[in-house]
DNA sequence: CTAGTTGCAAAGAGTTTGCATGGCG
DNA sequence: CGCCATGCAAACTCTTTGCAACTAG
């Protein structure tokens, strides 16, 4: 047999499709689910079978896999596709949000920049840091 | 005491002037500089001292460190203080290495970007990844 | 002397893997 | 029934830390 999808496996994409707002630690979406799990009842995947699943979404695409800041800890977030493609982001350093850029935009500034440098541009890999407007205020120096 | 400059801690620094051309891990540079130190009779740093001299060398500024990959490792790149500020950075994804954008395009681009985003980009800490001139033709998918 | 630095080895944090168990078709 | 997924715990990798010895001023 090909795989099919398991409950967990279920679960574990159902969670990270509703919490794509910003990508989120094994943690946070083991601790999440089990969470659910005790009210929602259904069963949420072990710690193990996260990593393994996520593994796997990472490879095949639907998911992104970061790294930030001091931690040594990955983040994951779902882009399930092509909704991520072709833009670049921008992530608040502040409250960790991700902002996704205007294709057109991301593409005319992908190409400015590229030329200027004799480069080629990989929006996909490509995140602009700094604090939204929401958090602007909080804190004046980055 | 502030502080002084051991032998170890010249030899790193040192070092790392000279392999700035692309972000190395620790066991690179404490490789190299043990290598080293068999023929320029000098005093390498063990391990432990380097993670500890990297920190506040990248506390300091005047070295960065990356994450890249699928490896949980750090990479370190010196840029030695004030080289690298108010500008973008675009690393090649093939050959890692890192090339600095001018200031003031990257003034201008942060501003527009950050305008229609409603974003303050912070342009130290914000890299284009892509493949760069070299690169370009060696290999097609990233 | 005295604060700061080093190296070793042990501890930590996060991730991956081996293996026995259990579920799906 | 056979294959694949799961969960636990152990193994692993990379980084940090505690501690005693050492060094520069």
């Amino acid at each position: 047999m090909a795989s099919y999808d398991s409950i967990q496996k279920k679960a574990l994409i159902d969670y990270m499709r509703r919490h794509d707002e910003r990508p989120l630690t094994i943690d946070e979406i083991v601790t999440g689910l089990t969470a659910e799990a005790q009210t929602g009842n259904y069963i949420a995947p072990g710690k193990s079978t996260v990593y393994r699943l996520m593994t796997k979404l990472v490879e095949g695409g639907s998911v992104k896999r970061f790294v930030r800041g001091k931690s040594r800890q990955f983040l994951y977030q779902i882009t399930d596709g092509d909704k991520c493609h072709l833009h670049f982001h921008l992530k608040c350093d502040v409250c960790g949000r991700l902002y996704h850029m205007d294709e057109e935009i991301s593409r005319i500034i992908a190409e400015i920049i590229g030329q200027k440098n004799g480069f080629t541009i990989d929006r996909d890999e490509t995140t602009f840091y700094g604090r939204c407007r929401a958090c602007k205020k909080s804190d004046v120096n980055v």
